[in-house]
DNA sequence: CTGGATCCCAATAGATACTG
DNA sequence: CAGTATCTATTGGGATCCAG
């Protein structure tokens, strides 16, 4: 499978939004780089909800070919690579802590989630720059 | 098509929001009500991205059924209904700000969103007022 | 009319097995 | 480790039908 081309194809700013970024995994996938800090394929596919492989390989393919993440050799794994998101990734920050903040206030809530939600309210700017700093926000799920 | 139950069924708050209004569609829908006023059936099929009858159907379910619209009689024209935010869809007006701000950092500009950027910008208050309030943002597309 | 439901078929997403 | 190949399940488009 190769990255679709057209999907909307809309004249809509949120439209191509949704097209770019907001299907189902590529958002998790982005929620693992800014949140846990995650940058390998292996990492990615760890996550909690199960990501098929060809799944995410595809979805690394089309955030990279949108310019939102890129890829890099690991220089101290040579058959390894590092995916890091770009300054166009980096911009979806925002996004991903609105999103926190509304779940946060429509899903049970754990002291885990109520630290985070915290966090955000007092901090939004600190946690805008440790993910610019690529500093994972919370630890392993 | 019944609306699916399980997937992700994941412990994270990304994932929940995601699962909940992330979908291509329902976020589309969304916009409308959010940016143009628009709260009947008939003017969702109107938008330009062209939903078919069975989705659109799908999705309003959905997301009554989520808590995000509700739906009511048309008291001005019985055999019509009308479908509004509630509270919680009203909260997500953030999100779709934030995806509206990405996506006009990276999409070219037009006048009209330029207009719409720096509306949201210099009077981020006054819009969510007017979501809650049910006045359009934007007129037609 | 408006607000759907239904059916058919094409296209896409996804799970699993396997490979360089 | 980082994917591809293959097969199956789900979604979506479009036409049509139907109820109030």
């Amino acid at each position: 499978m190769q990255t679709q081309t057209k999907k909307h194809d809309s004249n809509c700013l949120v439209a191509y939004g949704i097209d770019t970024f907001g299907d189902r995994w590529s958002f998790l996938v982005l929620r693992d780089m800014m949140l846990y800090g995650k940058c390998r394929y292996g990492d990615f596919l760890a996550s909690e909800e199960q990501i098929a492989t060809n799944i995410l390989a595809a979805r690394l393919k089309h955030l990279e070919s949108e310019g939102i993440i890129s890829k890099a050799r690991d220089p101290e794994n040579r058959r390894s690579y590092i995916y890091s998101l770009t300054e166009k990734g980096l911009d979806l920050a925002p996004v991903l802590l609105e999103i926190i903040r509304w779940s946060s206030r429509y899903m049970k809530m754990t002291a885990r989630r109520r630290r985070l939600l915290e966090r955000i309210e007092a901090d939004r700017d600190g946690i805008l720059a440790d993910i610019r700093a690529r500093r994972a926000i919370l630890t392993a799920p």
